[in-house]
DNA sequence: CACCATGTTCCTTG
DNA sequence: CCAAGGAACATGGT
């Protein structure tokens, strides 16, 4: 589940459910995602450790905690890579089979779950200062964004997921704000016009924004079982079991009707992540063919 | 069995 | 040093 309208629904959800708790217990089941913190400093630090905030920047879950009244503030950082999901359950309830880490405050358990492990959760807060600017915020101007594109000539799909560039958007929220703004996803970044990075701009906050007041109106269940937990850009459904259902208008929607046009949604493959646009909503530039692009070469790599 | 998956990081090549 | 492309990470769904 995780993107950034993903993760502030998140944060907001957890930030009152943990603010006040007091980590009695710290279990880590798998060492992996703590790197490069051990397992035994992670102990250290959060055992008798009391969460004071929650926030979020780009994905990531910033936890602040703090040991005593005067010890000084604690950085947790937390990442939900794929299929993390974080919440808190009945000490007493079993865990999940990925349970990664689990801090018990009371009666209660904080389980970090994640299928795959690709997730984070770690004392570690250098990746933050990588980070772009967060798309939502003021100092985040359509010239800021501008300025940003005009130094690389990759794909305007493949630089929306650099989190350098700007922090949050992930896979599906590239595709949607690229269509949104009827902008092609191949497009070298320096080479949108000055109304494109504008619309585009203005279509990657609104997607984000309804992402957001779209999750914040759908009864999540974050502990619960079943595909579409924690998932949202949600819409209500009378087909579904839950009565919502996601409203992409073109994330893996290859072969279904574009929803302005009804033109069929394309799927192609960039940096080895799926894009989908509507060729006809989002036309390429005309006249250059690009090269090295819809065919590779065969680059013939060697083992290490 | 084959292919695909919401993310990040590391390695290689140019 | 930088940019770009691809594989790796680990597990599950279709």
């Amino acid at each position: 589940m995780p993107e950034l309208p993903e993760v502030e629904i998140l944060v907001r959800h957890l930030e009152p459910l943990l603010v006040g708790k007091t980590i009695e217990e710290v279990h880590v089941r798998r060492a992996k995602v703590l790197a490069p913190t051990s397992v035994r400093e992670l102990r250290q630090s959060l055992r008798g450790a009391t969460f004071v905030a929650l926030s979020r920047r780009g994905k990531y879950l910033v936890f602040e905690l703090r040991r005593g009244t005067d010890a000084k503030l604690l950085t947790l950082l937390g990442h939900l890579g794929m299929t993390g999901r974080m919440y808190l359950q009945d000490a007493q309830t079993s865990l999940p089979k990925h349970a990664a880490v689990i801090l018990r405050c009371g009666s209660q358990n904080f389980v970090f779950e994640d299928t795959r492990y690709f997730g984070r959760f770690t004392l570690d807060t250098t990746v933050l200062g990588d980070l772009g600017p967060e798309p939502l915020n003021a100092e985040f101007t359509a010239a800021v964004f501008g300025e940003a594109l005009s130094r690389s000539g990759q794909a305007i799909k493949i630089k929306l997921l650099d989190q350098r560039l700007v922090a949050g958007l992930g896979n599906i929220y590239a595709s949607e704000a690229l269509f949104r703004a009827e902008v092609s996803p191949r497009i070298p970044a320096r080479r949108l016009a000055g109304e494109e990075v504008a619309r585009l701009w203005k279509a990657m906050r609104w997607v984000l924004r309804e992402a957001i007041t779209r999750g914040s109106t759908v009864p999540l269940r974050y502990a619960g079982e079943g595909r579409g937990d924690g998932l949202f850009y949600f819409g209500r459904s009378t087909e579904t079991p839950t009565g919502y259902e996601e409203q992409l208008r073109v994330y893996d929607r290859q072969g279904r009707p574009c929803p302005k046009c009804a033109t069929t949604i394309k799927r192609f493959v960039q940096a080895a992540r799926s894009t989908f646009f509507c060729p006809k909503c989002q036309p390429g530039r005309r006249g250059k063919a690009k090269r090295g692009e819809g065919r590779k070469k065969d680059s013939l790599k060697t083992r290490r």
